[in-house]
RNA sequence: GGAGCGGUAGUUCAGUUUGGUUAGAAUACCGGCCUGUCACGCCGGGGGUCGCGGGUUCGAGUCCCGUCCGCUCCGCCA
């Protein structure tokens, strides 16, 4: 029978002339001679086991075996004889000499090396299962589970309850696009698949669970990214009685735990806050790489009056802005670097790029190089000099044009130049980004819409401009961001009826829509709501950002193709028109075709 | 919806710019040798729908058109 008694890391020289049992995978098999050498290796680590052709039994089955297979061992430890010891090398100074093998499993030749590092994703997704096998993947779902464990620790010992939300819901309107599941005892009718649990949560809040969480999967049918899947993880928390300060702080506690008992990182006393207006003005985004030390620097009133119309015009336009980005020793940059730059923050909308290099500022304009020199005057120069504070051998790129444009492209480009340029300083630099606009105008839907959502309360001072003045009131949420990842974001809620009404009604949804929608939640708001807040955490980005993988496909066992497909278990896939029937979903029947 | 990169042996890739003999390498796999190997070594062998379809041409892995798949990004992601 297969029976197990060691491990193979926790096997050391204090074990010699000990018999063991161990099982595990084989990584490797050379054959030296009649010798056959294994390295057998199972969840804790890897061991040299022998097999000698003086002990039938052990050999016969071990030379039998070709490929990666699953054995039962038994054997004897022992020093590996002199002279044959290799401290780099992973097994280490004992081996185990078999005197009894037992193949457990067969193995095909694999469709990939376990201990290559380069395989390509397709192939990867395709056998998934063996994937998950070799050495980086193990490493990165234990760590996983690392940060999952720790995190439910925290809330656990702080008297959090954990609840689970149903995952086949009702649609809501705003917000990305659904996943949709017939329903087959209301024909023509959906379920959808949860965004969030954001409303149940909320609902709890109402029955009187002053702190929930779980850890939740949610859905959401857009098109997908290196950080983006279509089902993902959420740590989601809500709380009762709290403001948004004890909200932050409490759960800034949490990620400093999580950081200090998984990494042993220190994040620092406390995560600085930083407004969303200075988070704009000064990297373009709202959710700024702090380990990159470049700043836009606003220069617009600078440009009001310039002869540059390239300038002067978004200057003058009052959703225009005129940024600088000084690049820290760039006037090394040659022609055709940045010449590519100017390709890249093409991608953003913006219609070139302009720069001035300063050769030797104490020469002043004769020691400036660039195109559009002759365009600005001598006071204009000056004046970005000061507010950048460019010195010599230094470059300054500018963007021009409608606000967003010039913050998209500048933002971008920063993170790009800074990378190019290894400019990026080590470490972890959190900051709470903080005061955000409650909406925002869509030209294409010709409406308000919530940065956040339609649940999150306004600032107490500014309810007096919810109908008035609108995009001039600011929220109380709250985002956590992570060296240029935003890993967490959530608010104070609205918990008075009244209120959210009127913020429905501003989004353009009226009295009847928003019955129609969120009846359940607006009435459960009529009896007794708390004040309450929450927040939801990006469990997939943090485990990357943890492991130092650039995708969040790496810490998902299981993850989706860029077209939303699962290489795997090649989902989606065709159902038997048996299937809809029962749904009411039949499609039409194929064309004979004679 | 858009931009870019990629698809050649089980795997990782070269070959495509400039069309031309039988499409190569490494590794994996199979056979043989080797009594202390660990990227073992040595000898030999098998293995290809050059993603798919069409076109140009005497001739296409290579050029053109279409299409599918994977990746990165824009849009999108309350």
């Amino acid at each position: 029978m297969a029976s197990r008694t060691s491990l193979c890391s926790h096997l050391s020289e204090s074990n010699i002339d000990e018999t063991v049992s161990l099982c595990g995978w084989v990584l490797n098999r050379r054959d030296h001679g009649g010798v056959i050498f294994i390295d057998l290796r199972d969840r804790s680590g890897r061991i040299q086991v022998v097999a000698d052709p003086d002990l039938p039994q052990p050999f016969a089955v071990a030379d039998d075996a070709r490929n990666e297979f699953v054995l039962n061992v038994r054997g004897r430890v022992r020093a590996r004889p002199e002279g044959t010891i290799n401290p780099e090398l992973p097994t280490g100074a004992i081996e185990v000499i078999a005197d009894h093998i037992e193949l457990l499993a067969k193995s095909d030749p694999l469709p990939f090396q376990m201990d290559d590092e380069e395989i390509g994703e397709q192939t990867r997704l395709k056998y998934r299962f063996l994937d998950l096998r070799r050495e980086p993947m193990q490493k990165t779902l234990r760590m996983r589970h690392r940060v999952v464990s720790q995190l439910r620790e925290f809330l656990n010992r702080n008297e959090f309850v954990d609840i689970e939300t149903p995952v086949l819901t009702r649609s809501t309107p705003e917000g990305a696009r659904d996943y949709l599941v017939p329903s087959r005892t209301h024909p023509g009718e959906f379920f959808a698949l949860p965004q969030s649990p954001q409303l149940f949560k909320q609902l709890l809040m109402v029955s009187g669970f002053e702190r929930y969480y779980q850890i939740a999967r949610c859905f959401r049918d857009e098109d997908l990214r290196a950080d983006r899947q279509p089902e993902f993880t959420q740590l989601d928390v809500e709380m009762s009685f709290m403001d948004e300060d004890e909200v932050t702080g409490l759960m800034e506690e949490m990620i400093k735990s999580l950081f200090k008992d998984v990494l042993d990182v220190d994040l620092g006393e406390t995560i600085p806050r930083m407004t969303y207006a200075e988070a704009v003005s000064l990297y373009g985004i709202d959710r700024p790489d702090l380990r990159i030390p470049m700043v836009l620097t606003d220069v617009t009133d600078l440009m009001a009056t310039v002869e540059f119309k390239v300038f002067s015009g978004p200057a003058n336009d009052s959703k225009g802005r005129v940024a600088a980005l000084r690049v820290p020793g760039g006037n090394d940059l040659s022609r055709a670097q940045i010449d590519q730059y100017t390709e890249f923050v093409g991608q953003y909308g913006a219609k070139g790029l302009a720069y001035i290099k300063c050769n030797d500022l104490a020469q002043g304009r004769e020691g400036m190089q660039s195109p559009i020199l002759k365009f600005l005057s001598d006071d204009v120069l000056q004046g970005i000099v000061d507010r950048s504070g460019a010195e010599t051998g230094d470059l300054i790129f500018f963007g021009a044009d409608k606000a967003t444009v010039v913050n998209d492209s500048l933002a971008a480009l920063r993170i790009k130049v800074g990378q190019d340029m290894n400019l990026l300083e080590p470490g972890w630099k959190p900051v709470w980004i903080v005061d955000f606009p409650l909406v925002d105008w869509s030209e294409d839907g010709n409406r308000w819409q919530s940065l956040h959502h339609p649940f999150t309360a306004p600032k107490a001072e500014d309810e007096d401009k919810i109908e008035s003045d609108p995009g001039n009131v600011l929220s109380r949420a709250y985002d956590l961001v992570l060296n240029g990842t935003e890993i967490g974001g959530g608010s104070i809620r609205i918990h008075r009826s009244d209120l959210q009404q009127r913020i429905l009604n501003t989004l353009g949804i009226d009295d009847e829509e928003a019955t129609a929608k969120f009846g359940f939640l607006l009435e459960a708001l009529k009896f007794g709501a708390p004040p309450h807040g929450g927040i939801a955490f990006g469990v997939d980005r943090i485990v990357a950002m943890m492991s130092g993988v650039d995708s969040i496909r790496d810490v998902i066992a299981f993850p989706k193709t860029q077209k939303a497909s699962c290489l795997l278990t090649e989902a989606p896939s065709a159902v038997d028109n048996a299937q809809l029937r029962e749904l009411s979903l039949q499609t039409r029947k194929p064309r004979t075709t004679g």
